[in-house]
DNA sequence: TATATCACTATCCTTTTGTATAGTACTTAC
DNA sequence: GTAAGTACTATACAAAAGGATAGTGATATA
């Protein structure tokens, strides 16, 4: 009999966390990787053309940024728009969707500061460092 | 003359954005990849050992769990003890540092939920997909 | 004519991530 | 004594992510 409270137990808890676990997957399944924040952060700025973007986020190579806004473009997160001028121009801007990312974008910028304070400044993690007070 | 000015313009983007694009880049280096924020969220709600864990999370398998606990402990998101009882028993629990990423969890699993509704259930897009409506 | 820019694509390579499977040393349950 | 659980590690492999370099076809600039 303890047993079956303990397996009650482990249900609503399990339940609960799946709950969270499953819509935080698909945010992650379409944020994923090192670059699809960090662009839509440069579109927020009001960079939109391709050159531009790869100019604003240190060290991505054509071939990722490539890759990435063909990911953000089929999650609907940013749009595409090609103007046949001459020479043509193609732009790249967020949409409704992809704008509200700001307060997530938001709550990391502020959790990244907080983070590089209390543990980075400590010990060298990665190749970001700078030197802290 | 032009050109000056066009110069200016992008350097106090560039130089606006960068701010924005570093903390943001510390905050993915600490939680990068599938697994992390959903081994943070299985502690939220209380788990603490590796098989509860690894029953929580659907797919993750010993390898990655044993592989990303590890890297948690190293950002100091999380505390590895161990009971040296009979039979050893090992906890996992968040730290402080790993509890503040609570609001960032929550921001996410609302923009996860709207995200599914307004993309999701039109294409299928990757695996986790169920029927909406 | 030579160089540069734009918006990419192609190729090759390394690293990381992820999967599958098995094994270990211990203990508890049946 | 057999099976199952705990907390992993080891091995082998496939797939995906990421990096380095070069090239393309257009046009614009010097």
């Amino acid at each position: 009999m303890e047993k079956k409270e303990e397996i009650c137990e482990v249900k609503l808890s399990h339940s609960d966390c799946s709950k969270s676990l499953l819509p935080v997957r698909d945010a992650l399944d379409a944020l994923n990787g090192k670059w699809k924040l960090q662009i839509i952060i440069s579109l927020m700025f009001g960079n939109k053309r391709f050159t531009q973007i790869a100019k604003e986020i240190p060290n991505i190579t054509d071939k990722m940024l490539s890759k990435e806004l063909r990911d953000l473009e089929a999650h609907e997160l940013v749009k595409r728009t090609v103007y046949d001028s001459i020479p043509v121009i193609v732009e790249y801007t967020l949409t409704e969707h992809g704008r509200s990312l700001r307060e997530l974008i938001e709550v990391l910028r502020v959790w990244g500061i907080k983070h590089r304070n209390q543990v980075m400044g400590k010990v060298e993690i990665g190749d970001t460092l700078e030197v802290v007070n």
